[in-house]
DNA sequence: CTCTTGACTGAGG
DNA sequence: GCCTCAGCCAAGA
């Protein structure tokens, strides 16, 4: 119970089926939960993700740059847990993006 | 209720 | 591809 909201517990339940290695957008995330318009909101989620168990590292803008890593505890500890799962990470950008992918909307 | 801020996205030049 | 503008949603003061 004490579900602060549905919204974000639904951001939350998706960022935890983001498989290792893997990365997905906000958008996508809004698109899975039937509100594509409301990709900033799930990124307002992500930002109250902190002490929960949500993989918010592997979620990123739709251009795979690192944009919430200033909201972690460390600058370079987002980088950090991207690299540590085999991702690639260069001046906040993802390489490969397009390849470390993952979209609930299609793979779920 | 109104205004502001924000880990966004799409369209236009 | 880059830069700028506008739209959208949610939470807090």
């Amino acid at each position: 119970m004490s579900e602060s909201s549905n919204f974000f517990d639904k951001c939350y339940e998706v960022a935890r089926q983001i498989p290792y290695g893997r990365v997905t957008s906000y958008g996508a995330i809004a698109t899975y939960l039937a509100a594509p318009r409301s990709a900033r909101a799930v990124g307002y989620a992500m930002t109250a993700s902190h002490g929960k168990d949500v993989p918010a590292h592997r979620v990123v803008n739709r251009k795979g740059l690192l944009t919430g890593k200033h909201h972690f505890d460390g600058i370079n500890l987002m980088q950090q847990l991207l690299e540590n799962e085999g991702i690639q990470v260069k001046d906040n950008q993802i390489q490969n993006f397009e390849s470390v992918f993952w979209d609930p909307a299609k793979e779920l």
